[in-house]
DNA sequence: TTCCAATTGGAGTGACCGCTACAGTAAGTG
DNA sequence: CACTTACTGTAGCGGTCACTCCAATTGGAA
């Protein structure tokens, strides 16, 4: 009795289903936002009824924030942060400038949908909102210790006006690409961003050290 | 007996009424988007009933698009393009994007309510974001102008990336302000952002030249 | 004064919204 | 076997949606 792998086989289809519900309304949202995605829709393109949906989340809100949770992962893994390599901070800035555009290319509903819901000051916000700005908040967070180690010389203020920067440089590409479609070119775009950034630092730097 | 002054009085309510639509619409529809923006939420807010909206407007999809229109010019003419004046390139880019980080921050709603619009793809796509895209392009065709003015040395290819990225830089800095608050300081950042597409620019021509 | 056109007001329309109630089914557990 | 847990399916609730109909109202023209 109490067999030592008491793996609970959950009836097979529930997580599943959990995971085709998210498919179906991850697309949905980030094709028409918070408003625009109607369970009803979800419903359609799971193939699961509207009931299942409930069963598996609290509501519309909960659905939404946990559409922006598991999108968020899926992009952080696709970034592939570079470990302690060396070589110049030039090239590390690039190198991580890189990732960053693989990682929208390859995955842009997480920022997408981020994007319209941030935008979104509807006056009582949706958890999704507040979900997104704070694995946003945990993206800055990276950067920022990311720019401190590449430039020792800045004060705190400037690694944030840094990183501020950085982060708008890349939101504004991704907006552009996802405007313009793929007459944008992404890597090389954001290669160049990752010239300007470090240009930047070294002009605040030695404007700094004078 | 025909007065020469037929100026005919649309009945004085007329034209105020549309205006006071416009109003109330571009200000819900920046706040929760286009599926956000109810019919009933407008005439609440503008005080006339629905009826009066249709009277004024074709369908919903008509206001979202009147209101583009009429935010985009507000917003031009919030701009105030500099005229030919003088002085090194840098100082004029500088000057551009101190007039547009102006505009932005007395103007938000354009930019906020066109973003949101321009990140949603739904099947059919709403004439709103079909205008919003219009009148950026209309924006972005006097950006090339200018910088091509500015740096004759580049060829076509350098001008448009130039031109996509000074964009993008706007747009995310935008962005930030949208999300943050004021905690972004527009102005500052917009200067610094002219000084990196006017180092990009250099380094462009330097690299073609050589 | 009569008439017309420009608006407004109010009362609805059917369709869709988020969400729920509840019975049914199938697998593991005793 | 009965019993519980984990879902699925159907039907429908009250409310809101975009939008319409049509009877007032009102100012200017004839």
């Amino acid at each position: 009795m109490t067999r030592p792998h008491t793996t609970r086989r959950k009836r097979a289809n529930g997580l599943e289903s959990r995971q085709r519900i998210l498919d179906a309304a991850v697309e949905i949202a980030g094709e028409r936002g918070y408003e625009g995605t109607s369970i009803a829709a979800v419903s359609a393109k799971c193939g699961l009824p509207a009931s299942s949906i409930y069963w598996h989340f609290k509501d519309k809100d909960d659905l939404i924030a946990a559409v922006i949770e598991r999108s968020f992962d899926s992009w952080l893994a696709a970034v592939e942060l570079p470990g302690e390599e060396t070589g110049t901070s030039l090239q590390r800035v690039t190198v991580m400038a890189a990732n960053v555009a693989k990682s929208l290319v390859d995955a842009p509903d997480f920022l997408r949908l981020g994007l319209m819901l941030a935008l979104e000051r509807r006056p009582t916000e949706p958890r999704g909102r507040t979900v997104f700005l704070q694995v946003r908040g945990v993206a800055r967070q990276k950067i920022t210790e990311m720019l401190q180690t590449l430039f020792p010389e800045l004060d705190e203020d400037g690694i944030h006006t840094l990183t501020t920067y950085a982060i708008a440089g890349a939101d504004g590409l991704f907006v552009q690409r996802e405007i313009t479609g793929d007459a944008v070119d992404l890597r090389a775009m954001f290669e160049l961003h990752a010239q300007s950034v470090h240009e930047v630092a070294r002009r605040m730097a030695a404007g700094a050290g004078r």
